[in-house]
DNA sequence: TAATTCCCTTGATGTAGGTTAAGTAGTGGA
DNA sequence: TCCACTACTTAACCTACATCAAGGGAATTA
């Protein structure tokens, strides 16, 4: 794809949270820039802080936590056209528990939190931009919250179909296992059930 | 207690987030209403649009959705010297999906969004308030996120009670056992087994 | 192409927590 | 004071999911 299609994915996203100006605009698109991550590279690793706001423009990403015992916990997944970030280690600029991988060849358009703030607080959209992510992300959670507490394993499966038919095709089943909250074999199962309903 | 350490315990709570000047702290102040519910009042009823961001002077506070089958979910409780709102709702300006309740005589001190909004506007403080709070409420959840998807009803009980001793004493079990996610009678079983131990 | 590894599935068995039912103690109202 | 109601507990039984062990197929590497 052209850059021009490119610019216009960033205009369009932004342009959902606040309403800039041409002039906004042209001094945001100055500092935007593209990052590749090949399939299994890490965008933010554990510890890292995380110095990009970024947008998917093409490819598949997954969110996740290691628990003490070594585990990996699958919290997010996203996909073209998504925001992607550690976003609490962005936002207080200190090292990211969460660590974000490249399921998929990933391209994505990148601003740095430098750029970020110094732009924003020039044109007034800063805080604006970061409370309104705040605030889609916190809404995102709470939501998650009322699933893991009142649904069982296999109807959270389904809403998670639902929400996101791509997740059938282009996520491997383990980290979908996790993102429910259960083991692999356990989705085996509940898939195999479902078949044969 | 006197007024004037009411006015104290707001100008810490707030100049946590931002530094108020004096001006600044004047304005806000004259827009502070306080506001008082006695024991199973409600802050905040499921469909009603949360006016208020409020700190919590006195009292002690539960929030809970209610899922479709009318069971109610508690996913939060609130004590002396917390910020209380239906956020989401606060933010967005729609019906809450959630319900706020006193569960002791409650005093609160509150500031209408209509004022935050033109007061930080004004002052330029507006958007960061709401972000650094979006940002604090959203890691909130992202803690209990790992700690539902990693932890046992046990396990999670215990970090309960190692975070909020008061917790024990002052909110019925009932309510408890929804926040963890498990049934009265199982938390039962878990508080029986600790003793035993 | 063979070898290795990873991913997914299946089966057997174990366990945390759910469900149902019953009982006790405390609390507020008439 | 008695009644009704709610909060909490206990016990018996049940279910969803975990754990352990094994096997097959697809993908990666030599």
């Amino acid at each position: 794809m052209s850059p021009t299609s490119k610019s216009n994915l960033l205009k369009t996203t932004f342009n959902k949270l606040v309403q800039l100006s041409e002039e906004e605009w042209a001094a945001m698109n100055s500092h935007i820039k593209e990052r590749t991550f090949k399939k299994g590279e890490y965008l933010c690793k554990h510890g890292q802080v995380e110095q990009y706001l970024s947008i998917i423009f093409k490819g598949t990403c997954r969110g996740f936590y290691s628990s003490k015992d070594g585990e990996e916990i699958s919290v997010a997944f996203m996909f073209d056209h998504d925001y992607v970030s550690a976003y609490y280690s962005f936002l207080t600029q200190r090292p990211s528990l969460m660590a974000i991988q490249a399921l998929t060849p990933v391209t994505v358009l990148s601003i740095h939190k430098t750029d970020l703030e110094e732009l924003c607080y020039q044109y007034k959209s800063a805080e604006r931009i970061g409370r309104l992510n705040a605030e889609r992300i916190y809404r995102r959670k709470e939501e998650r919250e009322i699933s893991l507490l009142t649904l069982s394993a296999k109807e959270r499966y389904l809403q998670l179909l639902n929400q996101n038919p791509k997740l059938l095709r282009q996520i491997p089943l383990k980290y979908i296992a996790s993102y429910l909250g259960i083991q692999p074999e356990s989705l085996s199962r509940i898939r195999k059930q479902l078949a044969e309903e």
